[in-house]
RNA sequence: AGGGGUAUCGCCAAGUCGGUAAGGCACUAGACUUUGACUCUAGUAUGCGUAGGUUCGAGUCCUGCUACCCCUGCCA
């Protein structure tokens, strides 16, 4: 993977630590700690490649953690999707794959250190009670009575809790710190809760599970995490992630730091793993790799690269301040990426009928050979059908045209790519005044490619056989918000883009019978497409519409 | 008796010891063009939330103010 030199924050941090001789060797050792609980989405692509990239410049170690503290959320179908979607992306870990779980021994001996050292004591006060004693953002918390209970007696009865004796909610085991801490997350969190559940990993071993809080600086010292990578609303956690390790006999040498920065946000885009979710469930989307949703899944079924999203990650940087990256930034990355690597095809989404009046009476078809990529002449030629009846896009025809019109009107000419000069002699209509047919003369002196110089036309256009080519189901993908829509996380499934998905069905050059699932293509004029894995058949190809061309038309004045 | 953060171009974002505002996206203009694409060229903050101060010199230091984000799960 390419590495650019883009400093930010964090390397600023490293650097520092690698001067100041912090960590043995200058070691760097990262990772990326998801919950198996929903699918990853581009806000971890950022970092999960932050974090990977990360070990990758210091030549440091990398490990997928899988942060499964709690068995009432997390599912294994969600570990297999997070590998694949990891391994697509480019992250990777080799055989530093972990599981918070399997730590679970070793939490409880550090937290009956903590009760042993008076620093945490098990509380029998009911949730409720424990909300009510933690005070408000302006007042403080008071102590619970069971706060001052010997350590003997603490431990007993955690060992209990450990053991399965007492019943959920009947008891949980908090640090003791301070109710009065103007940080919330200080006033005696609770570090271990009753859960007679059974877990996708350890199954039935457990009955209590450590809380994030208290879990997650222990996985990091563990595993010998050097930086603890997390987002910003964890900055007022870091206390407590201090807290937990400065009062425990391993760690008071090196110890790993909890560094935050600014998740990724995307203009018309529903991050959220909960509002996804939601999406899924509702139906609006047709599983959690939707091809409209910024999901990992979702972005490869609709035609991405991981290079793409490599370089886009890359490109908006690492920094504190929230933010909102616009969805073009994205797209740029896509076309970008796409435009040297996939051939470029003919396609007609809206086709309107063209007949060629001239068209020589003693042939059926002239084969033309075209260039697959001019740009990347390495992938060579294939031949197009032009026969007597062609399809154009219908946009690429206006009876009445607008000024600055280059292409087709009544007594117009205009090259269709890779073939002939073609002039608009007459309009047929249907009852309903609608126009239905195009009849053309072309003029075989102007052959793509034949040196042609006797005169320029302004506009070229794109076109289809009628009697030679693959009829293609295309799917035109928009953003789930239209542009300024607010995200109300109420109720956002009201304002879904109803265009999200327009279905249309089209025809493209025999040459696009042959592509397979996720193969991508430029479709002249139209936009980058990919063969969707869900809804293609051996009979009807079904396109995703990766992102449009860019395009500086704009039929202004009439 | 609240605490923790962040503010540099329309959107991201560099700016490490104060030395005279990188880059990308978007946009505009032009060149090129058998994709109104691509590519190329040029342009776009006398300005760094704001008001003062220190200094020969401040985005960078000091003081005050303002705006926005996060925190009262036995979620992560």
């Amino acid at each position: 993977m390419e590495q650019k030199e883009r400093p930010n924050f964090i390397t600023n941090i490293i650097d520092e630590d690698i001067q100041n001789n912090v960590y043995t060797d200058n070691r760097v050792h990262t990772r990326f700690p998801p919950e198996p609980n929903g699918y990853l989405h581009i806000g971890h692509a950022k970092s999960s490649l932050l974090n990977y990239r990360l070990a990758q410049k210091y030549d440091g170690l990398f490990n997928l953690r899988f942060d499964d503290t709690n068995p009432i959320k997390e599912e294994v179908e969600f570990v297999e999707a997070i590998q694949k979607d990891l391994h697509w992306l480019g992250v990777e870990w080799g055989d530093r794959l972990f599981f918070a779980s399997s730590y679970f021994s070793e939490m409880v001996a550090y937290a009956e250190e903590l009760i042993q050292k008076g620093l945490a004591y098990v509380d029998e006060l009911s949730g409720e009670e424990i909300r009510a004693y933690r005070g408000t953002l302006t007042k403080p918390g008071k102590n619970s009575p069971y706060r001052d209970r010997m350590p003997d007696e603490n431990l007993k009865l955690f060992k209990e809790m450990v053991a399965g004796k007492h019943p959920e909610e009947s008891m949980v085991l908090r640090a003791k710190i301070d109710m009065a801490s103007p940080n919330m997350n200080m006033r005696d969190p609770v570090i271990y809760r009753i859960l007679h559940v059974e877990h996708p990993n350890t199954h039935e071993e457990w009955f209590v599970y450590p809380m994030y809080d208290f879990a997650h600086p222990l996985e990091d010292a563990l595993e010998g995490i050097t930086h603890s990578i997390c987002t910003l609303e964890f900055e007022d956690h870091r206390p407590f992630y201090d807290w937990v390790l400065d009062n425990l006999d391993d760690y008071q040498k090196e110890r790993p730091q909890q560094i935050e920065f600014a998740k990724l946000n995307l203009t018309q885009t529903i991050m959220g793993k909960r509002y996804l979710k939601q999406l899924v469930d509702s139906g609006i989307a047709d599983g959690w790799d939707d091809p409209r949703l910024p999901t990992i899944s979702g972005l490869r079924r609709r035609g991405y690269t991981p290079e793409s999203i490599q370089n886009f990650c890359e490109e908006i940087g690492v920094a504190k301040a929230n933010s909102t990256v616009d969805l073009g930034m994205l797209e740029h990355f896509v076309r970008d990426d796409l435009k040297l690597k996939t051939p470029r095809y003919n396609a007609v989404l809206n086709p309107l009928k063209v007949t060629i009046t001239n068209f020589p009476e003693d042939q059926e078809v002239e084969w033309l050979e075209v260039q697959t990529n001019q740009e990347v002449p390495e992938m060579g030629t294939h031949r197009v059908p032009f026969t007597k009846e062609l399809y154009i896009e219908k946009e690429d025809f206006m009876e009445v045209p607008v000024k600055k019109y280059f292409r087709l009107f009544p007594g117009n000419e205009v090259r269709l790519r890779g073939a002939y000069f073609v002039t608009c002699n007459e309009v047929v209509k249907n009852d309903e005044g609608e126009v239905i047919e195009l009849k053309c003369t072309y003029d075989p002196e102007t052959k793509s490619g034949s040196g042609f110089t006797g005169r320029k036309v302004k506009g070229t256009i794109h076109w289809v056989s009628a009697e030679n080519n693959v009829p293609i189901e295309v799917h035109l993908l928009n953003p789930l918000l239209e542009k300024d829509t607010e995200f109300d996380s109420e109720n956002f499934l009201e304002k879904i883009n109803p265009d999200s998905r327009v279905v249309t069905h089209g025809y493209g050059e025999p040459e696009i019978k042959n592509m397979q699932t996720l193969e991508k293509a430029q479709f002249i004029r139209n936009g980058y497409f990919s063969v969707d894995p869900k809804y293609s058949k051996e009979d009807q190809l079904v396109f995703n519409r990766v992102v449009e061309l860019k395009s500086s038309w704009r039929p202004t004045k009439k």
